[in-house]
DNA sequence: TGTCGATGAGAAAACCTTTTCTCTTAGACC
DNA sequence: GGTCTAAGAGAAAAGGTTTTCTCATCGACA
């Protein structure tokens, strides 16, 4: 203990802290000495005491990481700088794995628990109400009193539609995915608004192989074609712009595509890259940091659902206003 | 406490433990009472008197998740049920978050560290050696001396020839990432004594746009065409499929291929699927699990590099014997 | 000079377990 | 009947902090 080298043990630790009383060249000294010897207080006992351990839990449903990954490294992100370390719980929507998960993190008195997943209708597969600590849904279904952030896929879908009608599209299709999904009810909704001309949806699967067979429905059938299409997400909207090419359809210039999800790898290597939504997943980590962090610290905190706002990623499969209608 | 309910505090925890000395009677009675009472040790006081907190680093540069999500799934599956918790610690090849993160865990008194990256010919920008607590490398560069487990890329290789081989390829080509990777060598050698022919190795970057290219450079020159590509991961593999699809040549009867990572997003969504070379991340973190608790444990590991085998996923782009020559 | 207040710093309790040590009791053996 | 051993269970220390309480000293004021 660097109390060996100056003074008693409580002084030393009223010194670090920045409490008690004492001259302030006393203070000065100790943590002089503290740094020079490196010393590191024992975060176990510490927190054995103040029943803070500075560790938070996530736990999450979404095994691929597509969604989770960028809300855990915004919520890490956030933390690392007031010393909170993050467990990552993976449960595969088994309630069983999951209850071991929460069981595990509350023996080791987390100060709170960020509940993610990769729906915003569903919820995990374990209640989380009740809990001695805190708890914030973030890009997943929360309790009705709980705190819970999602994406706001009404706004981002009148950005698709917006960027579609600025590049000049007189008959814009939704191109999207089961219509069991929440977000793809909203988005569809939003979409329906923010168009000029008759809206239409098609519904599939959530997958590239969606995107040839609408392409091929819209294309094969008699009447006019669509000059713009909106997809559910990327996988979609990359089928759709494959579908396109081999029909010789030129993106953007005789049909502008935008994705949902802005996921780089299927994206950005679409020919041409997709402009797509990007969710601000990352940001929306940063905030259940900020909101986690906030409540363990025993600051109150609204509850209700927070919509963040998506941005569009400008690529090349629609330019907006830059392309000439 | 449980104790209330019967007996002392000290009898309790023997009890519960299932060490010390008294009637079975009492120690029955005991686990009884603090099952209804739904008793948890605190883990915090647990960590500090017995010098382990249940609890490990995991520490990444893969911020992209690709290869660290599979590896972080094993570890995670396998030391759940030993009570151990993961912290994910995201560092983006930065020293300085780095060397945080690793104080951070340090003073939560982690019982260990994986390391873990996104290249095998790389070190993370942090000295793990020469810290109280024992560190397994998965999946990245590790210290000389340290205990290392990695994916035996000459072994997957040769089983992506011998697939191509069966299928009855008789000239067959490799197109891989930059020749700066360690891996990309290592694979590139097996390939060459594996197959019967001569070689062709066509270096790019890890690219869908560089499988398009290869393809361009190999069917608009003169001469024979391949009728086997082994690609050095799916992206290219993707990109090659595609390129050949759009000239018309038929995958996998014309030209089989097999591509590398079995990465399901880029894979799965091939037109046709593609045949590809699993490096088993999921057990490779369940090792790396299973090292680290031992280790923790006191346990002596042999030190050095261990290759684990990585397996073929048979889909469509190349059947292997089934397929006739 | 005596009392009061403020200031600086240490003693000790508390946090919740585990673990070692000690004590009591009963049974066995001579 | 006395001594020894083993069994059963509790007392207490330890682990590393934080925090409250107490104590000592010194200057000021009456």
């Amino acid at each position: 203990m660097a109390a060996l080298a100056d003074v008693s043990i409580s002084t030393a630790s009223k010194a670090l802290n920045g409490s008690g009383r004492m001259s302030e060249e006393t203070r000065e000294r100790v943590k002089k000495v503290a740094l020079e010897v490196g010393f590191r207080p024992n975060a176990l006992a510490r927190g054995l005491i103040t029943k803070r351990s500075f560790t938070i839990g996530l736990l999450t449903n979404d095994t691929y990481g597509r969604f989770t990954l960028p809300v855990m490294a915004g919520i890490s992100e956030e933390l690392v700088g007031h010393g909170v370390s993050v467990f990552l719980c993976a449960i595969e929507d088994d309630p069983e794995r999951a209850r071991v998960h929460v069981d595990a993190m509350l023996d080791k008195s987390v100060d709170g628990i960020i509940a993610s997943g990769k729906r915003l209708d569903r919820q995990l597969p374990v209640d989380l109400s009740g809990l001695p600590v805190p708890v914030v849904y973030a890009f997943t279904k929360g309790a009705a009193d709980g705190v819970t952030l999602r994406s706001d896929d009404e706004q981002g879908a009148r950005l698709a539609a917006r960027c579609l009608i600025d590049a000049g599209c007189q008959r814009i299709v939704h191109v999207t995915g089961p219509k069991t999904f929440q977000s793809v009810r909203e988005r569809a909704d939003a979409y329906r608004t923010a168009i000029d001309g008759p809206p239409e949806v098609l519904h599939g699967i959530w997958a590239e192989a969606w995107g040839h067979e609408a392409v091929a429905q819209l294309w094969d059938r008699g009447g006019e074609k669509p000059d713009g299409i909106f997809c559910g997400n990327d996988q979609i909207a990359r089928g759709v712009v494959d579908g396109l090419r081999e029909r010789g359809v030129r993106v953007p210039e005789d049909v502008a595509v935008v994705g949902f999800d802005n996921w780089e790898i299927v994206a950005a290597q679409t020919r041409p890259p997709l402009t797509t939504v990007d969710m601000n997943l990352r940001t929306l980590g940063r905030e259940a940091g900020r909101l986690i962090l906030a409540m363990s610290e025993g600051r109150e905190v609204q509850s209700g659902i927070r919509k963040l706002p998506c941005s569009l990623v400008v690529r090349q499969s629609c330019r907006g206003a830059e392309a000439p209608a």
